[in-house]
Order: structure tokens, then sequence, then C-alpha cells
DNA sequence: CATGAATGAGACTTCATTCAT
DNA sequence: TATGAATGAAGTCTCATTCAT
């Protein structure tokens, strides 16, 4: 056996370095070859392995989005309340960044928040998220957990509104990100949220 | 009767000009001779008027967001609740979007959420917004009308995350939009957020 | 009598702030509204007085070289030897630039040295300049004073070069131009060439 | 007989159109675009290769003048006397003109003859050159060839300024530049130029 | 697989000039 | 005269993508 030259995976080292790039200085702003310099091959292969610029980032979105759907849909699938569910949706999505915080940014910045170019592509995935997330409390109203008098396509959308902004803050530096914050944040956020939508007896106006 | 040339600000006609286009085609798929066909002016009059197509945005920008900092800043001096302070921050954003949804689309898709590019321009002003609703929650805290184990920075950014994300759920389609949504969008998030933030017998885990 | 505004020749105006912006930032580097800033006039009005930037350096550098021509006319029509001739000439350019620094470095640096865009179009103007020097040293030839072996027309190129380059270094501080500087470097600069012109018995290899 | 490829650099194929371009339509005037089409190479190439159009002047630029001072010094360390250093570097520019005239034209219409703005850029190597000279000048008077009276420095000046504004003539046709004419005119302005340097008991002024 | 030279469309920006007032 | 808003042609530079080796 001759001395192989160790088996780099060089599309994944694009993909590796692509998050770095993206995240480092976005995706417009960066050129194909800062990618192919951060990952130290020549931007010829960049196109050996995608397409074009576009698909490196779309790669990168749909492998990890995904993810996030199979965990929510899994989530969905497990005999527990509502609050738990939306405890474990948030869980998985925070620690998803805790994890990947560069490759949560991409994802976030370049495509969930950039619904005007990218995002539009990719609307449907990311609807599909936001109808599982309101399939959850639809459920937990139904079982009585929620209160009903409130629209669950809403409250998906506000529920996941907030999560991301929690992310856009510890991205930016808004908030405080040490390690402790990620799990108290989840905590405070499905506390509020959960709380404010459980059914009681309070009479709103 | 006399024939008086009408007072056209060509100034003012490109700032609104832009606004649809970047609406419509987003700030970099854009040009600039778009900017200038759609306000019915040659193409050096944009650069006569405005340093450059960022600047175009700048000014946008800083104009509606100046607005909505008085707005908050306006409502936490009035002698109410929390919870009311809230709303009519909430109900300020929402009727921004509701009497002017192409620049309220321009400033949360090309701004805020673009914080990687013209975001971080401006995230001094951006910050500022959200310390301003970080200290009504305060204040509701101390005042004993919110639940004190909240960080107010982190349901500012939750806060502000839910209604954000409302405004692009209404920009892309996702959620609908007619005329009543809005108010009713805007009293189940005011209710389930405060409702959370609440003060009450609750043991939390 | 109203109280009049005081008689300002704008056009005047104009011309002496074009020397003073073409001299700090070059023809090509200023822009029409500069001199307009400088003159304190709005740029409009360079339009009315020149029928563009170009003829702006045009006038300026006609309105001097005449003087220039003139003066070589009128020092050939002395009766006094090649010699003084020439000093007279290198005297009149050296105090040209001694008066007017600003003036002589338009006329230098963006038409007789700028041969290839300005200069050409006064390519006529500069080689009658030439041609009067060429003729005053044939003249000194003719009447014995100056060997007879110098091409007047080189002879002409190198005298006229040799001062244009003195200036050259003043303009751009490579050598130093205090008040005394200038009568002397015209003294040495008439005394080598003349010296090297004049007929003597020395032979030549 | 095999079918090579020729060993085009395209590099220097866009270097060399580049001096016929300045040569015919100077710097200022002709388009990045005229460069490669006379290279007969895309556009894009040309930034492939340099940075700017400016950098291609500068390349063009260093490349000859460097040569010039490397012929400088060289001719300086010769064991022969002033006349005949200066006799070379005299020989050396001129040839230069000879067997490039169009990239010396463009050098010396473009560079050291538009202190304004390349030329500033590129003051310090040209200084040298102004300085090498004197400093042949400075020998030969120590030596006592050539008459101490004069400022070497000032020499330095007019002996180039003479040289340059002969090829400055040549360049545009105001005086003779046939093959012969070279060789004539060197000896002719060296003759003169160092027949009025050089020591005689002569009584000046 | 891998390289990076080569391509060329496209966009921003500048600024001389015109013109209505 | 005087102003400066309005025009639009022109040119530099970028960079995604292709392709020959």
């Amino acid at each position: 056996m001759s001395a192989e030259a160790p088996p780099v995976d060089k599309r994944r080292q694009i993909l590796d370095a692509a998050i770095r790039v993206f995240a480092r200085q976005g995706f417009h702003a960066c050129r194909v070859s800062d990618i192919a310099d951060e990952a130290g091959v020549a931007y010829g292969l960049v196109y050996h392995y995608f397409k074009s610029k576009d698909q490196v980032l779309n790669e990168l979105f749909v492998e990890r989005w995904s993810l996030l759907l199979s965990a929510i849909e899994e989530v969905d699938n497990q005999p527990i309340g509502g609050r738990e569910k939306l405890d474990a949706v948030a869980q998985f999505i925070i620690d998803s960044y805790r994890y990947d915080p560069e490759l949560m940014k991409v994802i976030i910045v370049e495509v969930t928040r950039a619904a005007n170019s990218f995002g539009r592509t990719h609307l449907p995935e990311i609807r599909r998220a936001y109808a599982l997330i309101a399939k959850i409390v639809a459920d937990a109203q139904a079982s009585g957990e929620f209160r009903k008098d409130v629209d669950p396509e809403f409250a998906s959308m506000w529920f996941y509104g907030a999560i991301e902004q929690l992310l856009s803050g510890w991205v930016f530096g808004l908030i405080p990100g040490d390690d402790g914050d990620f799990d108290r944040a989840r905590e405070m956020v499905v506390e509020t949220i959960c709380g404010g939508l459980e059914a009681r007896d309070r009479v709103t106006s």
C-alpha cells in the first residue's frame, strides 16, 4: 500500500469554508474565490462540485433546514404537551446556534431573513416549519391546554419570530450570549409565550 | 386659473420611487436606473440629490426609524401600564405597515433583517428601539405589573421579534393580511406576550 | 444714484480662480464646479463666459503665451548680441514664474508639457516660440558670435528645455527656489549654454 | 515539427498593447477596452493581471525607468571623464527613444512630464535620476574637469531637460528625427552643455 | 479531480454641459 | 447676468462562470 493522500472530502471542505466565509462577509459581499481560498482549493473546483455560488448556499440551507423540520416533526410525535413540544423546538433551534453559530447565522441572515432574495426560493420549506409549529399550537388548543382564541398560524409566527430574534441578537452581539444565557433565554421565552397561550380563567378584554 | 408649474419635489419623487423599486425588486437586485425610471427623472438626478444608491436607502430608513423611536418614547412617557404601552408600540409598528407596506417591507427586509450588510450601519439606532422597549418592560416589572424573573432585554427581543415576524409574514403572504387581521393580530400578540409577562401566583418550574 | 454693487469682473474672477484650481488639482482632476466654488459664483456662470472647461484653459494659455511671444520678438529686435538676447528670454520666462508661479505651473504642466492632450491644440504657438529662439541662435551664428556647427533648431530645443526643466524643478520642489535662486539659475544656465554655443578655437572631436 | 501552442505571454501582450495605445491616444483618452482590443484579449483579462488602468502605466514606467537608473549608475562607475559620462547617459536616453519610441513617448508624456498626475507617484525615482546626473557633474567639478561655479543640481536639471526636450521635439515632429539626427543631436547637445561646463581661463562676469 | 487563465456582461458613479427661471 | 437643477453619455472595475490543460 503506497502512502495515500489523506481522503479529504473536498466537497465538504468547500461547504465548511463557505459557512465561515458567508458568516464573516455575507453572501453578497464575498466572492467565489474567497470560499476557495478559505477551503484551500482552486476556485474552479467550487464549480466542479456546485453549479453556482447560489447552489452552495442552497445546499447549506437545505441540509440544515431539513434537520430542523425532522426535529419538529419528531417532537410533534411525542406524547407530550404543547408547552413541552414548543420547549423542545426552541431547544433544538437554540442548540443549533449554540453548537454551530456560524451556520445558523448564515441560515438566518442569508435565507430566512432574506426573503426578498434567497428566502424566496425556499419559502415552501420555511413555511413548512411555521406550519408544523402551528399544528403543535392547534393540537394543544384542541386538547384544552392552550386557549382557543388565538390563531395558531399567528402564534406560530410570533413564537418562531421571538426565537429567531434571540438568535439575531446573539449573532450581532445585542444581548449576552454566554453559555448559561442560552438555556435561560429558552426557558424564559417558552415560559412567557406558553404562559400567555395557556388556558386560564383570566378574562381578557 | 393661472398655468402654474406643478410644485414637484424631485427629491421626494426619487425617494418615493425608490421605495416602490426596493420593495418590488430588492435593494441589490435593482439598478439606479430603475429608480430614475420609476421616478421619471434622468439617471444623473439621483446622484444630484444622493451621494450613492446606499444613501437613498439610508435616508428612507432614518426617516422612518426616527419616527418609530419618537413614537416609542412618547408612548413611554404616557401614564399608562406596561401592557398598554406595549400595545401602543405594537400598534404603531403594525399601522406603519398597514398604511405604508412598501416602505416597511424595505425597512425590514433591507435594513433591520439585513444586519450583515445595511443593518450594520444602523445597528445603534436599531438597538435604541430594543432598549426603549426593554425599559418599558423593566418599568412594568418595577411597578409589580410584570413578573420579575424575565430579563427585560430578552423580553424586548422577543416582543419585537414576534411583531416583526408578523410583518414579515404579511410581506411574503404567509399569513392573512386583510384589514381586520392587523388589529386582531396585534391584540393577540400583545395579549399572549403580556399575558405571559404579567405577574401571577402561578409557580414556574 | 442707488448704491451699486461693486463692478466685479466675474469673467476675470473665474479665470483667476481657474489658475488656482488648475495649479492645485490639475486640469483633469478638477471639476467645473471647483472653479466656480473657488471663484464664488454659480457654476452655470462659467458657461456664460466660456464655451467649455477647455476654453478656460485655452484662454489662460493664449493670454500668457502671446506675452511670451511678444517678449521674445521684442528682445530679438534689440541691437544686442545672441547671449544677451537669450539671457533676456530666460529672464522673461523665469520672471513669469517668479511673479505668477501658479499660472506658469498651469501653462507648463497642462499645456506645453501635455503635448498629447492640450498641447496638441497649441502646437503652432508653441512652435513659434521655438522658432523665434532658433532665429536668435541662427543670427548669432551668422554674426560669428556662435559656432556654426550646431543646428539652431536643436539648440532652441535644448535651451528652452533646460529652462522649462528648471521651472518644473521649482514647481515640484526638486531644486531650491528661494528668491536669489532665480537669478543665479538664469545666469548659470545662460552662461553654460551660451558658453557652449560661443565660437572659439577649441577643436571638437 | 510538433504542433505546439505558441507560448504567448498574455500579460506581456497586454503591456505591449498598452504602450501602443497610450502612445497613440494618450493615457486619459484611451479606455481599458482599447488596450484589451489592441492586445486581442478579453476586457477582464486586463484586470486579471493588473489592479487598475493606472497600474498598467505604473508597470511600464517602473520597468523602463529602472533600466535608466541602472544605466546611469553603471556609467558613473566607469573610469572616464564627466563629459564622456554625460555623453553615455545622453546616448542611453536617446537610444531608448530610437529603439522604442512609443514607450519613451509614454514615459515622458504621461509620467515625467505629467508631474501633476502620474509623475507625482514616481517623483522619488525621477529625482533619483536627477541626483545621479548631479553626482556626475559634481565629481567632474571636484576633479577640475568642470568649472566649479555651477550648482550640480541645477546643471543636472538643464542637462536632462535639454535632452528630454529633444525627445519631446521628436515625439511631436517639431524637429527632424531621421536616423542620423539622433547621433548628431546627442553630439551637439553634449558638446554644447559640456563645453559650457568645462573649466577654462575665460573670465565670467 | 484539479487548476486558474480567460471571458464579458453589468452596475455604479462622474461630470461636462444644457436650460428653465 | 446669474443660478443650480436636470440631463445622459461614458468609463472603470467587479466577479460569476466557462474552459483548456
